[in-house]
Parts: structure tokens; sequence; C-alpha cells
DNA sequence: ATATGTGAAATCTTTCACAGCG
DNA sequence: CGCTGTGAAAGATTTCACATAT
């Protein structure tokens, strides 16, 4: 189950094979099949049947896929048996509903420390941790091996937090502010942006 | 300047050039090119001008393209240059956020009713808006002629409020819970999922 | 000299359709 | 009989490279 060459258009279908799997297991679904799964998701059941087979062969003909199975490879493909430790930046309207989501916590991750450069902010308590100055992002996230970071400050120091987040060893990076970010190739990036989203669709309207 | 038979990912990328272009014309940036602005997002300058040309000729040759005429024309695209009102369901934390942000106002949208089906809610002021109770969501959002949906209540009734979205005459649902919505083909969905995100980028990490 | 707009080529992605196993 | 896993075909997307305009 070698992971190289694999196309990233099917690494990002994976979190939502996983997502749709994950509900079918809380429902006591036991069994399912390529069909079953990809009109839940609006996928075909050959591009899920092509995507599982790129990592190994998960199912059984004539019976399908054994769901806690299959979610257990998924998690184990994603990196999600383990938990990941997160820095988020940004202790405003959205950082603080972010630290408060209880979802990160089931599926792998876990928002271990948060920062802000408003001393207003710095000291406070957010969700049971402290928040830090964004002075300290580099030497903190360092010492304590944090691999992914949340970006959640306006979009003006975006990029300034972004490089002291790669000074500090981040190799992963989720940003919230509605600009791109210049990393190193060995950075991923992944971008949340409401605006983008909402754009795409009104594209289609009237 | 026709817009029948545009491939959706050309569609999903037109967002993101006029953010960097609006960046550019906030910075004072008059001209640019398909180079300059490819190198900003990491997409090549022959993609950005094989996309734009689905839409028409923008550019001059030798010279490149004319920020604000670009940044004008995009929003006449992707239909911003007038204001989408929005109906925020799901007055929690995620919702507080969303209905506080500034981004919208600027970029062709405004969130205009809030609701949420829980009583101490209802009845709340947020941002100058009263929280609405949710049972009334079809008849308010109906008569109001709303036509853009955002989804920040818990994922066991995300699919119940995206029917009611639907039957209020709701075409575009931006849906933050992780969940997969069934809705009628003519409806648009974008899904904002973090966890997704997120799981997108550990499997290329370690 | 510079940079667009665009056919043609190259590459990537999805779908088809069926052998083979339970 | 049902459903997977998979080569091959079809289809979609990206890149190339250059004629053309400034």
């Amino acid at each position: 189950m070698p992971s190289n060459n694999i196309p990233d258009i099917v690494v990002g279908r994976l979190p939502r094979y996983l997502q749709a799997l994950e509900h079918m297991h809380h429902d006591g679904v036991h069994t399912t099949s390529s069909q079953e799964l990809g009109s839940m998701i609006g996928i075909s059941a050959a591009q899920i049947r092509k995507d599982l087979s790129q990592f190994g062969e998960f199912g059984r003909q004539g019976k399908g896929y054994a769901v806690p199975y299959l979610v257990s490879q998924l998690q184990n493909i994603l990196k999600v048996s383990r938990t990941w430790e997160m820095a988020l930046v940004g202790a405003g309207n959205l950082g603080h509903a972010i630290a408060h989501y209880q979802g990160f916590q089931t599926h792998g991750f876990r928002v271990a420390l948060i920062f802000d450069s408003d001393p207003a902010q710095i000291g406070q308590t957010i969700g049971g941790m402290t928040v830090e100055d964004s002075a300290h992002i580099v030497d903190v996230i360092h010492a304590q091996g944090i691999k992914v970071g949340m970006i959640t400050v306006p979009v003006e120091s975006a990029q300034t937090v972004a490089d002291d987040l790669v000074k500090a060893g981040v190799q992963a990076i989720l940003n919230y502010a509605p600009i791109t970010l210049a990393v190193p190739e060995n950075v991923q990036v992944q971008y949340i942006d409401p605006i983008v989203s909402l754009q795409r669709m009104t594209f289609y309207l009237e």
C-alpha cells in the first residue's frame, strides 16, 4: 500500500469518503458498496473503486466494503489515527469559534496553542488555553514540535504569520485569510474563504 | 461574452483571480500580466489566459491587463457587481463569527437574516439583526426573495435545514456542517469543512 | 521587445465494461 | 447473482508554442 505518485485530486476526495463512512459507522451500517457510498456523496461508483485501488484492495467481490475496516484504513492513509496538535494564530471571532469547535478531537486534531498580537487578547483564556503573544510563535511552536497551523488573522498580517509558522517548522497551514500565501514547496496550504466559495456559486445564479 | 459551456473548474478559479486582482487594485497597481498574476497565486500564465479567453478579450498584446477593468469584468462574470442578501442558519460560535465578518459587504454579499432553533438564541441581537426562529425559515426567506443561504448548524440538523432552504427558494448554499447535502440539481452547494482540508494535508506529512 | 489569445499536443482524469471472486 | 478491481477508451484539462498586436 505505497503512497507515492497518488494524484492530488484523489487525495482530495479521501477525506470525503472517510466523512461519509464515519457517518455510516455511527449509524450502525456495517457493510456498504461503491454504489451506495457514491450516491451518498455524489461521486460515481467507478471513481471510488479506482481511487481506493490506489492504496490496496479493501473490498470483497460480491460483498462490498466492511465499513469499520475501510474507516480504519482511510484513517491510516490520511495519517489521522494519531492526533495532530495544532497552533491557532488569531483570537478574533473566527479564532474563538475554531478554538471551541468540538469536531477536531474525534478526527485526528487538537488545538494546542493560541496566539494573538492584541494586548487585550494576550493572557485571556479560551477553551482552557491561554492566548500567547504572537511574538513568541516561532519559539513556542518549535519547542513543542507542532507541525500544523491555522491562520485566522486579518489579511494584512497573514503572510507574516505564515512566514513565522514556516520558521517554526510548521508543514501544513490552514489559511482562513483571503490571500494566497507564499510558502516553501514542502509546506502544504489549504484555503478556506467563504467569499471564494460564494462567488463560485453566484456565477450560476439568475 | 456568453457563459454557457464554461467548465466548472474554470469557474472555480475566477474568484481567486478576482481576489488577487483586488489586492493589486488596493495596492495601487494599475497594470498586470498573466505572468505576474499567475506567480501571485501559483497558477500558470497560460492557464490564466485560457480561462479569461472563455469570457472575452480583456488584455492588450504587449501591454497586459488593466487591473481596474479586469476587476470589474470579473465582478460582472461572477455576478457580484450587485449585492446578494444571505440567510444564515445557526447562531452558534461559528454563526456569530460569520455574522460579524466584515468581508462580505465589499465583495457582493450581506447577511440579511439569522435563524436558530434554540429558544435561548431566538430574539437575541447579533450585529444589529434579531435571531429568528428556524420554524419560520421557509416563510421569511421566501417573502424576502433571498437566494443564498449559509448553514452553520450541527450535523444532525443540516439536511433538514437544507430542505427548508430549498423549499424557501434558495438556489445556493454554503454548508459548514460536515455532511454532504442532498439537494435538487439546480441548487448549488459549496462545502467548508476544516477537517476535510486538514486531512488533505496530513496525507503528505511525516 | 513584450505579452495576449489560441489551435494543437501532451497530460491527466473519468468512465466504461468485464474478468474473476465470493 | 452481485460487486470489486482494473486495463483500455473516452473525455477533460493543461501546457506548448507561435501568430499577432502594441
